[in-house]
DNA sequence: GGCAGTGAATTTTTT
DNA sequence: ATTCACTGCC
């Protein structure tokens, strides 16, 4: 194969850093011994010295998965075993491959460097796949597509297939042929069946002319890193068996989350290189036969497709066993959604014939009750490997449930509790409140900001995604290579420049019609008559400004040459005209996305990685409590974790229950088990009776998680923030006092008497202490929570504030007026935008809208 | 071609 | 409730 190319993340050449090992190796010796190897349990050490053969560690959560694999690289390469260019080892984040990368690094010092192929499935599938593109009918610079773009690209088969994109909205041909592509299936593969339910039975003629497009455009979706890949594989036996021989050693992080498409990517590297290269036995057929017929229902699609005929080899009859070691524990496979295989790692003893499994059970993070409650709860599931968790730290806070009135009650509960631990001493950085659903962050940060308590946000949209670093990237692309028709097209009218869907429409015909990319017919076109006046003068000045940036390229700095792009195409300047909250970020994003170029050598280098290495950097040195989504959460941990809405409906989340079944409940309940393994200290559990789905109240029940808990791990407590209403033995959370067991006391009076409420019936007064106001900003429910003994043992005084809204919000306007520039000490800037008593809208320069109580900001 | 008004949808997320 | 996308009108 040829050389990986100079610009790849991976920075340094396969044998450099020989001197790398051979340094950490003399290091290791000089020592007297393998000195990173101390400090490991029997378990861990027995995970990082079996190098032989295929090796499965299940490592529970907090159990050192992370420091295994990097210690199990380092003794490889201390053992002489292998060259760093020799060990393939894959994560699926970049987030988890930089982390390797770091500790790897204070392990071995410089050698790290030399860790060519550590980095994430698509990333390395995807520079395998540039060093024979032309074997897979694409050239090496191809561009990797955005789901953005890929949408686009999807819509326009189905306008030319005639397809009411209504009925059948690109979007979801766009998550059938990504199921597809996870299962390792290519157009000729899907059954017909499943690809018929799409566009009248248009859904396999519409996968397989979207290939063939994407070849077109010189260009591969997420999904076809590793498919093509994997074509590549099957098809060039000589090719595969180049990698096969490179790599000794075969490392993969998060086994559980594989999808097929990894599975047989990774299965086909693991086999021992054979010289006929095709002399592997089809057995696969029996485990999988096998593993349908004791699977969980509703799956027979499931099956992996492929594995049959000559593709898939099974090292099961003779050839000697890869060294291939996977790390995971099914109890964190939280992506089956999205194509992730449980099987997977299920299944992995089959697959791999004489594989040594080594369970890594004993957990360092969490306390005896945490860990017992996390441990409690997962048994209600089936179809496990099983471990059995256990600590030798103490017992410590028993894990709490808290019963809320709404949403609102719990925010304001876990408010209090924030404050009350910060109180205590605890940084905001070591707390976090997992949710299931990101609509319910809305409910926090709103009482956060009113609190003035720091946030932030983890996820989102990633930064690579938001439109104005797309439309960015999408001008240096079509710089890079006129052919980019996608980049082409999102950028042809950005800024406005009157050439709307009737001008493309054209370019588009005549492009078809001789067979040239969107750019060349764009440059032909403004020679004819064929366009108004209007809209040919701006093609053309568009045509002639992508011709003298692409001669400036030449001779300017990569990073220059994007900002004169973004400035003379006015697309600054569009933003910089833009009235909306969030252009000031975006203006920043912009400079950020400049700023990130300059690590790259030129252009084409940046942009050939770009869309797999980039992701949001946190710049989050601030003290701040942490917000995200269970999901985000997997591989994090804290000192104190709070688990809003635990209720059934949401979590379990409904629709899982409903497309997913059982499986589907056994996937919510691990990511309750991730969420719970996520404590170190504390852990304290939520649920709310009444809650806002979609702009109506809705009553529900607390989730069956809760049911599951062992009794004498959990306490029952009070919500904080709304005991006051109505005083003492106010609805609430009181129902639960005296109730011994856990398990029971949803049949206490006051519980089934909120089961029986009807959604949306008014029942303010029955219970003594339904709120008549729904606002926080009432004046009651303030005092009630705040006042009830905390007070003033704050430091920062959140109760003297409390007493500021109640004051201000009787009635009396705020002193601000619309369209005030104002200044709020943690959102900074901002503009006033809507009034609302003493609340305000503020669009904020850079924070973007938030609702904020006036005497949070002043005058600017 | 641009804008305003209406209508439908609405978990989880990486690459 | 809110957002986002699309339609119909200027």
């Amino acid at each position: 194969m040829t050389e990986p190319n100079r610009l790849s993340p991976f920075p340094a050449p396969d044998h450099q850093p020989v001197a790398g090992g051979i340094a950490a190796r003399a290091r290791a010796a000089a020592s007297g011994g393998a000195r990173y190897l101390a400090g490991l349990n029997p378990e861990q050490r027995d995970a990082v010295e079996t190098l032989d053969g295929p090796v499965l560690v299940l490592a529970g959560a907090g159990t050192g998965k992370t420091r295994v694999l990097t210690t199990r690289i380092a003794h490889i390469l201390s053992q002489g075993r292998a060259r760093p260019g020799e060990i393939l080892s894959v994560t699926f984040t970049n987030k988890a491959a930089r982390e390797m990368k770091t500790r790897l690094a204070e392990m071995l010092g410089q050698a790290v460097e030399g860790m060519p192929w550590l980095g994430t499935f698509h990333s390395i599938a995807g520079r395998i796949l540039r060093s024979h593109a032309e074997l897979v009918q694409l050239k090496s610079n191809f561009t990797v597509l955005d789901t953005d773009d890929q949408i686009r690209l999807l819509k326009q088969l189905l306008q030319a297939e005639n397809i009411d994109d209504k009925r059948w909205p690109a979007r979801m041909l766009a998550g059938l042929i990504d199921g597809w592509k996870n299962r390792g299936l290519m157009p000729s593969q899907v059954p017909s069946g499943e690809a018929a339910v799409f566009g009248n039975g248009k859904g396999g003629k519409l996968y397989a002319s979207y290939q063939e497009r994407l070849k077109i455009l010189n260009a591969a979706d997420f999904g076809d890193l590793l498919l093509e890949c994997i074509r590549l594989f099957r098809e060039n036996p000589d090719v595969l068996r180049q990698y096969q021989n490179r790599f000794k050693f075969i490392l993969v992080d998060e086994y559980q989350d594989t999808n097929v498409a990894q599975y047989l990517w990774l299965r086909l590297l693991s086999q021992a290189p054979s010289s006929s290269g095709s002399s592997l036995p089809g057995s696969t057929r029996q485990s999988i036969a096998a593993s349908d017929e004791d699977g969980s229902p509703g799956h027979d699609a499931a099956r992996r497709p492929g594995d049959d005929e000559k593709s898939v080899a099974v090292p099961g009859a003779t050839p000697p066993p890869k060294n291939i070691c996977c790390v995971g524990d099914d109890d964190q496979s939280i992506y089956g959604w999205r194509g992730a295989e449980v099987d997977n790692i299920l299944r992995f003893e089959h697959d791999f014939p004489g594989a040594k499994v080594i369970r890594l059970e004993r957990n360092y993070r969490s306390t005896g009750h945490i860990l017992a409650a996390a441990s409690h709860l997962i048994t209600h599931n089936e179809g496990r490997l099983g471990k059995t968790l256990r600590t030798e730290d103490v017992e410590g806070e028993k894990v709490t449930v808290t019963g809320a009135w709404d949403s609102e009650e719990e925010a304001r509960g876990i408010g209090e509790e924030i404050e009350e631990l910060q109180r205590k001493g605890e940084h905001l950085n070591d707390i976090a409140i997992l949710v299931r659903a990101s609509y319910q962050m809305r409910e926090f940060e709103d009482r956060f900001v009113t609190l003035g308590l720091p946030y932030r946000v983890i996820g989102g949209p990633r930064f690579y995604e938001r439109a104005e670093i797309r439309d960015a990237l999408a001008y240096l692309r079509v710089i890079n290579s006129p052919a980019d028709d996608l980049a082409f097209e999102r950028i042809v009218n950005v800024p406005k420049r009157g050439l709307g869907d009737a001008t493309v429409q054209m370019l588009h015909d005549h492009a078809r019609k001789r067979r040239i990319p969107l750019f060349e017919a764009a440059r032909a076109v403004v020679e004819t008559d064929e366009l108004k006046p209007k809209a040919r003068g701006s093609l053309r000045q568009l045509v002639l400004q992508f011709e003298r940036w692409r001669a400036q390229r030449e001779v300017t700095p990569h990073t220059e040459l994007a900002e004169i792009v973004l400035d003379e195409s006015g697309y600054t300047e569009m933003w910089q005209k833009d009235r909306s909250a969030d252009a000031a970020g975006r203006l920043d994003n912009l400079k950020e996305l400049i700023r990130s170029m300059e690590e790259f050598e030129n252009l084409h280098g940046f942009l050939e990685h770009i869309s797999l290495v980039m992701d949001r950097e946190g710049a989050a040195d601030e003290d701040a409590v942490s917000l995200m989504t269970l999901h985000s959460a997997k591989g994090l941990e804290f000192d104190n974790v709070f688990l809003p809405g635990w209720e059934e409906g949401l979590f379990p989340s409904q629709r899982t229950l409903d497309e997913q079944g059982r499986a589907g409940l056994e996937e919510e309940r691990r990511l309750a088990h991730v969420g719970l393994t996520r404590a170190r200290r504390r852990a304290k559990l939520y649920f709310a009776t009444n809650r806002r789905i979609h702009g109506t109240w809705t009553t529900t029940i607390p989730s069956r998680f809760l049911d599951e808990l062992p009794a004498g791990s959990v306490e029952i407590t009070e919500s904080k923030g709304g005991s006051g209403w109505g005083g003492a033995g106010g609805y609430g959370p009181s129902r639960f006092d005296n109730v011994e067991s856990f398990g029971s006391s949803y049949s206490t009076p006051g519980w089934q008497r909120a089961q029986a409420r009807r959604p949306g019936a008014a029942r303010g007064a029955t219970e003594g202490g339904f709120k008549e106001e729904q606002s926080p900003f009432s004046g009651r429910d303030p005092f009630g929570g705040g006042f009830g003994g905390n007070f003033g043992r704050s430091k920062r005084g959140p109760l003297t504030i409390e007493g500021e809204l109640v004051a201000k919000s009787t009635g009396t306007t705020s002193e601000f007026a619309l369209d005030d520039r104002v200044f709020h000490q943690k959102f900074g800037y901002g503009r006033v935008v809507k009034i609302d008593g003493n609340k305000l809208t503020i669009a904020f320069d850079k924070a973007g809208e938030k609702k904020v109580v006036d005497s949070f900001v002043e005058r600017a």
